[in-house]
DNA sequence: ACAACATATTGACAAATTTCGATATATCAA
DNA sequence: TTGATATATCGAAATTTGTCAATATGTTGT
């Protein structure tokens, strides 16, 4: 097991205004801009934390002209199921 | 949704040194003094991660006698799991 | 009561993270 | 090409987090 990789896994989801951009992003694809009406930051940090959440593989970014559209992506989560998954099989013991 | 709490738990989760703490618990209740040989870190910061951990649900602490006894606790696990669901449930839409 | 041991708490410091303003890059429209 | 707009990057300040040494608390055995 990767320490390094999965505890960033888990930064990327241990911030709220990430976990704010996931929720809104659970709606389906959105602008860049659409995020950053919808939070209390500055554009410089939006894009800060949607790098984050890209390396993590939570989100993935589309580029459309000057758009960036983001959207959910299943590999990240599934890691972070994956992980979870095999701390309960073993529980208990 | 509690963005503090979520963000908390998994705050927990994205540190090395807890995740190996962990994978330590998934074989069973382990004492303190156990987990501290296997860590390279001091007491006092085994004990400020324990109390992250449980403070999260992620672990629960029995004491018996000077000795504490962790364990996985199902409760962080299952909150856990049931953000990561309701993420997916609604993708891709 | 006292000494030895296991764990928790405190206080201080270093490293990592979040944040923003300023600036750079890229795209589109006139 | 020039100006307007969307996003990314840079550099610095503020906050949070991880860490340890020192100390406190609580337990056991003598």
């Amino acid at each position: 097991m990767d320490y390094k990789k999965t505890a960033n896994l888990f930064k990327a989801l241990a911030d709220e205004n990430r976990l704010q951009i996931m929720e809104i992003l659970k709606d389906g694809e959105k602008c860049a801009c659409k995020l950053l009406e919808a939070l209390q930051i500055s554009q410089p940090t939006l894009s800060h934390h949607m790098k984050i959440l890209c390396d993590a593989e939570l989100v993935s970014g589309r580029k459309e002209g000057k758009w960036m559209y983001y959207s959910i992506s299943k590999a990240g989560i599934k890691n972070a199921k994956t992980y979870l998954k095999e701390l309960k099989i073993s529980e208990g013991k």
